[in-house]
DNA sequence: ACCTGAACACCGTTCAAGT
DNA sequence: ACCTGAACACCGTTCAAGT
């Protein structure tokens, strides 16, 4: 009797099961961050309030303190969502790559990063705004080493088997870095039409921007044209 | 009689020639600039409160408005401001390099932007949050397009002189501005102690990172070692 | 001409009370 | 266990009224 299926139901009968926090229809704290992502779209990411987002919902203003204890903590959860997008756009990409040499796997991650910040815009904008995320108190900070740590590991690789032309590892992991976030946020801000680019063509453009310092830190002088 | 001089003048005899809206103690609209200035270093960005401002200069919560249409307005006029003092770096780098190849020249324009962006970490904050500012409706913009422009004449007047590797112009220019830009985000985002450097080391690093991108499109392959 | 005081519609957050 | 309603101290902005 105890293991029968229980009638009170009267919800939904197609229950999804990754859902775990229930209310009056399925999973708050889900649909507070994907509120918040739409309402980010709409109005951009300053107009959020945590009122605003429960009132997308339905439900009372007091209502998402239950499962987020702060403003900030509802946005870090959005970045901690983009984040674990990015990380898997950037292993499709690696995967992708993986018969390559190391440096142009390390470009592959770089590639990775733009699509996704280019497809996402929204997400990468949360992502990159510390000032209204918890960054430090959250999985956002170990997250993002992991993908250093990679690139780290793929510099070494492309260092030993005499890929790179000599100079501070490093220094090229940085370049490679400020680049690749720099023309993320270009492309964000807007600024890609002031260099008489479609917005259409900015993606091509920026990974030809990356392999153009690829190749500048690559031993193979040879390698240029359609990379 | 009529262009005798007034004696109504019971305020501060040392009156300043360069002020021109005058409150009780001087220039509000100067002093709001500069009380917000120093809210956003004590507290950050996110917490400037139109009030808070009016409170810290000691006006009733409405006068700002007088002075500043909008929060955006002030703040805008706070990254106005900024990009004053950042043009006024460039030019200074600018100047010291006149004597120097194009190339060498363009080098400064980065040189020049790194170089404020580090000591002004809280201005350079401002300009470049476009979400909480007025880009388009002000000078801001067209500021821009003047450094733009200028990094533009100086990389032709560089290809011209056959001081460049042969390649795309625009797409050097892009990937100049997107390097330098990105190293300026990692600096205020905290980002350099995570690759293992000192902040103060940050400065000398990032300007190495660009003689890294400098002497890569660099036709003078013997370019290198303390450039 | 410039500022104040009071008001309006918001906001984040808390907390007792409901189901 | 999860949500509501009311409350508190804030906020941007407006506007009539003061000097």
């Amino acid at each position: 009797m105890s293991d029968a299926a229980p009638k009170k139901t009267s919800q939904k009968p197609t229950r999804k099961e990754a859902t775990s926090r229930a209310y009056h229809h399925g999973d708050l704290r889900k649909a507070l961050i994907d509120a918040c992502v739409h309402l980010i779209e709409d109005k951009g990411l300053e107009a959020v309030s945590v009122r605003e987002v429960a009132k997308l919902v339905g439900v009372s203003p007091a209502a998402p303190f239950r499962h987020f204890a702060t403003r900030t903590a509802l946005l870090t959860a959005v970045a901690e969502e983009a984040q674990e997008r990015l990380g898997a756009s950037i292993a499709d990409t690696l995967r992708a790559a993986a018969q390559e040499t190391p440096l142009m796997q390390f470009r592959a991650i770089g590639v990775g990063f733009l699509r996704w910040s280019f497809a996402n815009p929204t997400h990468f904008q949360v992502i990159s705004s510390r000032s209204v995320i918890d960054y430090e108190g959250s999985r956002l900070r170990s997250r993002n080493d992991l993908i250093r740590v990679r690139m780290n590991e793929l510099m070494c690789d492309a260092a030993s088997q005499g890929l790179l032309r000599p100079g501070d590892i490093k220094r090229y992991q940085i370049a490679a870095r400020a680049m690749v976030y720099g023309l993320a946020r270009m492309y964000i801000d807007g600024q890609f039409p002031s260099w008489g680019l479609p917005v259409e063509g900015a993606l091509a453009e920026s990974i030809k921007v990356l392999d153009l310092f690829i190749v500048s830190i690559s031993m193979a002088v040879a390698l240029d044209g359609n990379l």
